[in-house]
DNA sequence: GGAAAATGGAACGTTAGCGTAACGATCTTC
DNA sequence: GAAGATCGTTACGCTAACGTTCCATTTTCC
C-alpha cells in the first residue's frame, strides 16, 4: 500500500514541472491540447477527431484546430483512415515523443525532489 | 528511500489529470497561466509581475495579460503596492484556492489510481 | 440505387494570446 | 529639484483560439 500523495504534494508536483516546462520550451500548449496530446501516445490507436471529442467532451472543431497547431509544430500527424475514408488517423510522430520524453523526465524530477 | 516514478506514470498522472480537469471545468488555461497561478499560490508573497516574469523567463506583458485573464475569471487579484506605488502585488482570491483545490484533488485521485 | 447518417473540415465573427516598442507614474540619485 | 532608472501597462500588428453553423465526402441502411 503506497502512501498517498498530500494536497501540497500534489499541487508541488504539477507547479515545479508547469515551471520548468514553460522556462525550456517556447511551445506554450493549452491544457486542451497536452490531454489531446498525452491522450494521443498513451491511449492504443487508433484515434479520431470524432473520438477525441468525445473523450474530452469539448467540440469536433476543438480536436481539429489542436491538431492543425500541433501537427505545425511537428508532434502529431494526420492520415486518412483507407478501410473508412471519412475518418482521419492521428499519427504519432518522433518530435511528439521527444516532447513528451522530456515531459516526463520534468514530471520525475520533481517527484524525486518532493520525495514522493 | 522512495520509489522513483517511471516515465509510464508520470505521464499517465499528467494524463489523467488533464483529462478530468479539461473534462469538468471550462477554463483553459496555458501552461503559462498554470504555472503563473500556482506560482502565486505555493510560493511566499509578495508576487510582482517583474518578479514572475523573470522566474517563469517571460516577457513582462506576458505576465500582465496572464493576470488580466486570471483576474477576470476571480482566479487572481491586483493591488497597487503603497511602499512603492510602481509596484503591482498580486493577490489570491477565493476562487483561485478553489481552482487549485480541486486540481490538487485530481492529482492526487491519479496518483491513487496508479498507485503512486 | 437512393435516402439518411456520419465524419472531418471550412467559414464566420469574436476573443485572447504573442513580441516589440512605447508610455505614464513613481522612485532614486546626485 | 532635475535626470535617470524602474515598474506595470498599453498600443500595434499578427497569429491562434473559441462556438456555431454549414458543407463535401463517404458509408450505411432499406
Amino acid at each position: 500500500m503506497p502512501i498517498e500523495l498530500t494536497a501540497s504534494q500534489a499541487l508541488g508536483l504539477w507547479h515545479g514541472a508547469a515551471l520548468d516546462q514553460v522556462r525550456h520550451d517556447d511551445r506554450d500548449l493549452t491544457l486542451r491540447q497536452m490531454a489531446i496530446l498525452l491522450h494521443i501516445y498513451l491511449v492504443p490507436p487508433p484515434h479520431t477527431v470524432r473520438g477525441l471529442a468525445a473523450t474530452l467532451d469539448v467540440t469536433k472543431p476543438v480536436i481539429t484546430r489542436a491538431l492543425d497547431t500541433m501537427g505545425e509544430m511537428g508532434l502529431v500527424d494526420r492520415v486518412r483512415d483507407d478501410a473508412d475514408r471519412r475518418n482521419v488517423i492521428i499519427k504519432r510522430t518522433v518530435g511528439g515523443a521527444l516532447y513528451l520524453e522530456k515531459l516526463g523526465d520534468l514530471i520525475r524530477d520533481q517527484a524525486r525532489r518532493l520525495r514522493i
